[in-house]
DNA sequence: TCAACATACTGGTAAAGACCACTTAACATC
DNA sequence: GATGTTAAGTGGTCTTTACCAGTATGTTGA
């Protein structure tokens, strides 16, 4: 990352700034609860106007990187649990968040008509749209940590094949490029089950054996329900973390 | 809610706009994804310049009552979960939300030394600095939902008597208008566990019943740990619910 | 008929300036 | 020496102005 705003950038000019910033923080440049430069010292040091400044600083905050006090200053958030555990991540994110190698062994890809819970989450009204269902086993170091099972709602007449997951990996990038669509929202739930037969299987554990259930609806940019996911976690070997940030 | 813009109220302007909006999309003045004016035609109806407008809708979109689309407008976000699960509730305001009357049965309430896993967490240097232990049971229309186990970093020399808490009811209250502290941030975990005897006892279920462990770890404005609490829910009466936005 | 363009909306970014509110530390006063 | 005051520094709010970038629609020209 540059260490100087370039206007000619096609990114805007405070996401250039909260750059900067960010890569200043992560390679230690203040220690936890310091002080970075007040936002008038900033003004002059990269030639920008204070509204601007201040953009760049509320989107560091808005992402756990700093906070402000009134009348004292701009101070770097200490490091807690792992960075952007808010933000919408996907297994194999998490996964590397963790130091685990993440792996997946595939049960089911396909087209199907969607079950009635799965319809109403996603808010499918037309009485035959097909969903794209993906099951799979996750593992961890090879070992299986989770049950994903993902229904997503494709916009009409568009497919995604077996072969471009394949490829890319990651369905939210083929969403991305290919679509446009990219995840802006979700609503999650956790609770606790017990393994079914089938479940304890492929989970290579006792049947009854207790589960944490994440459910997660996702929507698009536009609010649209563009996917519902569940995956189902041994309790032995996943915690679910996260971090609040008051707005 | 007052429907216009008091200059000489205490409350910034983006901030009365804010919730003169709030309370439109919640009085159902516009319909799921529909637009609400446009930042021009706010601009004129309550004699404000952009960059308030901007401040208020921004403020609106942070707390997930509306979403921005480039070229089209500003857009009311369809209601999903209950709204502000992402922010930090108490146990009581959650089960109001869920349409429950809170209730409390308490098993501890004194200062303690904390256990080394608590003063770990609150980041505690001094080795004889006591905390403030509170253990209840927490009810749900008087049926026990969980174990809530709460330690407090009160600041040297400040204290809150059981009588406070009685009179006021929310420990959270009390911080803020008697020592100025207020949540700001936190850190959760979930995951499950199994009810030892005591708990099971408590909460009226067989030893061995799967439980819901949440962990949290609350910062001050001033990111100081104040509090770590656990909270054990039975598995079979609750499911955690909360909303991500990206940012 | 239809594609390309112009236009008029929308939100997105940016600057410059002003004043308020809170915090701190140096200073003056008692 | 303790106390109250002042001044300088911080972020918080707000206005005015400008231009850029997407989106939708109507108009124009082939």
């Amino acid at each position: 990352m540059s260490r100087i705003i370039d206007p000619s950038n096609i990114l805007p000019k405070y996401y250039q700034l909260a750059n900067i910033l960010r890569e200043q923080i992560e390679n230690g440049t203040w220690k936890a609860n310091e002080t970075i430069q007040s936002e008038r010292q900033l003004e002059l040091q990269y030639n920008l106007s204070r509204p601007t400044i201040r953009q760049a600083i509320d989107l560091l905050i808005s992402q756990g990187y700093l906070y402000r006090i009134h009348g004292k200053g701009t101070f770097v958030s200490p490091p807690k649990l792992q960075k952007g555990v808010l933000e919408l991540t996907s297994f194999s994110e998490d996964m590397r968040n963790r130091g685990l190698e993440p792996g997946q062994i595939f049960l089911e890809f396909g087209y199907v008509k969607p079950p009635e819970k799965v319809k109403k989450r996603l808010e499918i009204e037309t009485p035959r749209k097909k969903v794209l269902r993906i099951k799979r086993i996750r593992t961890g170091n090879d070992i299986p940590i989770g049950i994903q099972d993902s229904f997503l709602n494709l916009p009409e007449g568009k497919e995604i094949t077996r072969s471009e997951l394949d490829e890319r990996g990651s369905i939210y990038a083929i969403l991305q490029e290919k679509f446009g669509i990219f995840p802006a929202e979700a609503d999650e739930t956790l609770e606790v089950t017990l393994a079914t037969e089938e479940e304890a299987t492929f989970l290579t554990i006792p049947v009854g054996s207790p589960l944490l259930l994440n459910e997660r609806i996702l929507y698009s940019q536009d609010r649209k329900a563009i996917e519902f996911v569940s995956i189902l976690y041994r309790g032995d070997r996943y915690k679910y973390s996260m971090r609040l940030i008051k707005k």
